[in-house]
RNA sequence: GCUGAGGUGGCGGAGCGGUCAAUCGCAAGAGACUGUAAAUCUCUCGUCCGGAAGGACUACUCAGGUUCGAAUCCUGACCUCAGCA
């Protein structure tokens, strides 16, 4: 088979820009936007969550008000004329998740494409993006609250192996980390209990695959000014309002213990609010959490070989995305 | 100046005669990750050799002392904090 053939197999792409917080990814985002006629899809853990917007970093110009299309559920920003999907996406007293980020991602882009537009992912958050690009076979198996109700006190030993009786090469692939790990080994046994009951739902699970290329662009920054931008941006969210934002929240019944308040920026201030913390204290931690998910975000990302990395301190590196942008658009060329 | 408490690893903080290179927490470093992912979890963490087991060395403010043996007891010096002046 060749290459021609193959892209006419594959006709829509994916533009992603990905890696860690503060590179100014949407920024180059909206840039890119405007000149492909593009239109963009956070991938963010945390933007989808409505009423956090300071804390999460959303960056909306004042008095911008989301506009929601009367048949979805769903609707997007408009910055400088670029649309955004993925900000508000749920409640912030319910959880969100990968699967139903998948589900949402997969549908606007098919929309976008539809409109003749081109669909650029952005974000920090790898598993959403994994989850769009490549798919999580495992994904939709739904989860199962009376088990994990049940599993919550258990040791990870025995969670171990409990999950060794129910699947054992499940468990042989789990690594040192994640057997020790309850929330991995509890999802690791709800998605075991579910196959066991739906054996027939498993093979077509498996056999969705994805029609899409991708080109995924990575950008990066020394560490230490990446640092630096993490404290200059607490310091402005904290005068933006974030406190404010918070008791916001919390008037709405958004409590400490919801995941989404499990969020940097926004964990912190617990204590301060009733305990007397400092706020000194709690913009010192913040800032040490943000420095602390960079790297993690880093490791997550270098394994990904497909990603061509672009350092943002070099003053030409927009024109270079740019080019390999419109260079790879204008090609029918799968990308390796 | 007097009285009381105390000085332990980058920080907080255990240990209170031997099993102590020193519980634990944080920070730091490395890493994992397939419905919570800004979440969760793992490993390392005095120095040197070793993959590890292990070994060598230097350590609990400083200086002496008691003891077979001291971070742990005694004396003094210096410093810190709290209360009284």
């Amino acid at each position: 088979m060749n290459k021609q053939s193959l892209a006419s197999q594959n006709p829509c792409k994916l533009l992603v820009i990905c890696g860690p917080t503060s590179t100014g990814k949407t920024t180059l985002a909206i840039d890119l936007a405007k000149k492909i006629n593009g239109e963009i899809i956070s991938a963010d853990s945390r933007q989808v969550y409505r009423g956090m917007d300071i804390g999460t970093g959303k960056d909306l110009p004042k008095g911008v008000k989301i506009k929601l299309p009367w048949f979805q559920k769903y609707g997007y920003y408009e910055v400088g004329g670029v649309k955004i999907w993925g900000y508000d996406l749920a409640d912030p007293r319910h959880e969100f998740n990968v699967a139903q980020y998948i589900k949402f991602a997969e549908r606007v882009i098919l929309d976008i494409i539809k409109r003749g537009k081109a669909p650029i992912l952005v974000g920090g958050t790898g598993l959403y993006i994994r989850g769009v690009v490549d798919g999580i076979p495992t994904a939709s198996v739904p989860k199962n609250n009376l088990l994990r109700k049940n599993l919550e006190k258990m040791p990870p030993g025995e969670l171990f192996e409990k999950l060794a009786q129910m699947d054992s090469l499940k468990a042989g692939q789990m690594n040192a980390s994640d057997k020790k790990n309850p929330r991995r080994l509890i999802r690791a046994i709800e998605v075991a209990m579910w196959k066991i009951n739906n054996i027939k739902k498993e093979k077509e699970m498996e056999s969705r695959k994805k029609d899409l290329t991708v080109n995924l662009i990575g950008l990066t920054a020394p560490e230490k000014l990446i640092f630096k931008r993490i404290e200059l941006r607490v310091a402005d969210r904290v005068r933006a309002g974030i406190k404010k934002e918070i008791q916001d929240l919390l008037k709405k019944h958004v409590t400490w213990e919801m995941p989404s308040m499990s969020s940097m920026g926004y964990r912190q201030w617990k204590d301060y609010f009733g305990n007397g913390r400092s706020q000194a204290e709690v913009v010192r931690e913040w800032e040490t959490e943000e420095k602390k998910y960079v790297k993690r975000q880093m490791v997550w990302f270098k394994k990904d070989k497909r990603i061509r990395w672009f350092n943002i301190t070099s003053a030409d590196y927009p024109e270079n995305v740019e080019k390999l942008v419109e260079k790879w658009y204008s090609s029918d060329r799968i990308e390796a």
